[in-house]
DNA sequence: TCCATTGTCCGCAGACAATATACATTGAAC
DNA sequence: GTTCAATGTATATTGTCTGCGGACAATGGA
């Protein structure tokens, strides 16, 4: 088991740019508690190298997560985890999340997939959010 | 009402083009039968004053739907609904739907929503997906 | 003190999006 | 049938963004 990271999909042909496909990668990870804080995230040029990017590519990444207050940058040390208490949401987060949901729903029937294929799969996400994710810690606004 | 776009949201600070936003809506609308066979659409010109967007940005979404097959673009008649059945899906089109899905709460996550908040939304989707739509007519591969 | 490691800065080339402008086509009025 | 305004189309321009190359700066450890 040589593979330090465990699941950073990144698809070169997507319309996505490949640095913030790795932020979202990395924030799906940290919010899911696979990188605890404290940890070290691999530096920037071996990441750049086992995802076969450039070094920039990866920097822009850790930057923008370093904005937003995930992980800490440091020189000649790399980038450290921050135990950051998940964000309180914006007042209309909610709404512009469903819409992209339904969003997302009505591209896959344009793409031809099954209601019912659908509906199944939303079910399934449901139920499997309640296990994963138990409590969470909220900032104070 | 002089609405004649009932739903048509495009977000300019988005990373994703505009075109394409415009095609995704109209899509949208076409595949939930809001906008029938034989139906005009606005014109070019006129979509393009509607959204405060230039000419040729809403003929690129034009385009971009005529090459898919919704609609019929012609010379001084303005684009008409093609009567044109769903396509049916590629192979891995339920599973490339089903990683976007679970980016999507991901991201939510990272955004502080509540888990139990995205099972609810999920769970209603879910269930109106299969009012909406009934049944659908499948093109041969 | 010295040096290898690691993040950072600056500039560049290519791609792409949105626009400006001019053009080609064509349905309809007469 | 001629004419013309309405409408889609083609080309060029401009600005922005991405990813990259290379040089630089800081810094922990030998």
């Amino acid at each position: 088991m040589t593979d330090s990271h465990p699941t950073l999909h990144i698809d070169l042909a997507s319309p996505v740019p490949v640095y913030r496909q790795i932020a979202r990668g990395l924030r799906i990870l940290l919010v899911e508690g696979n990188l605890a804080p404290g940890h070290r995230l691999p530096t920037i040029r071996d990441l750049a190298m086992d995802l076969g990017v450039h070094r920039n590519t990866v920097a822009e990444a850790y930057r923008l997560l370093a904005d937003e207050g995930w992980i800490e940058l440091r020189r000649r040390r790399g980038a450290t985890v921050l135990d950051r208490p998940l964000p309180s949401p914006g007042p209309d987060a909610g709404d512009r999340w469903i819409r992209r949901l339904n969003e997302l729903i009505a591209e896959a029937l344009t793409q031809g997939l099954e209601p019912g294929f659908l509906a199944a799969a939303l079910r399934r996400a449901a139920g499997s959010i309640e296990n994963v994710i138990p409590d969470t810690r909220r900032e104070q606004p």
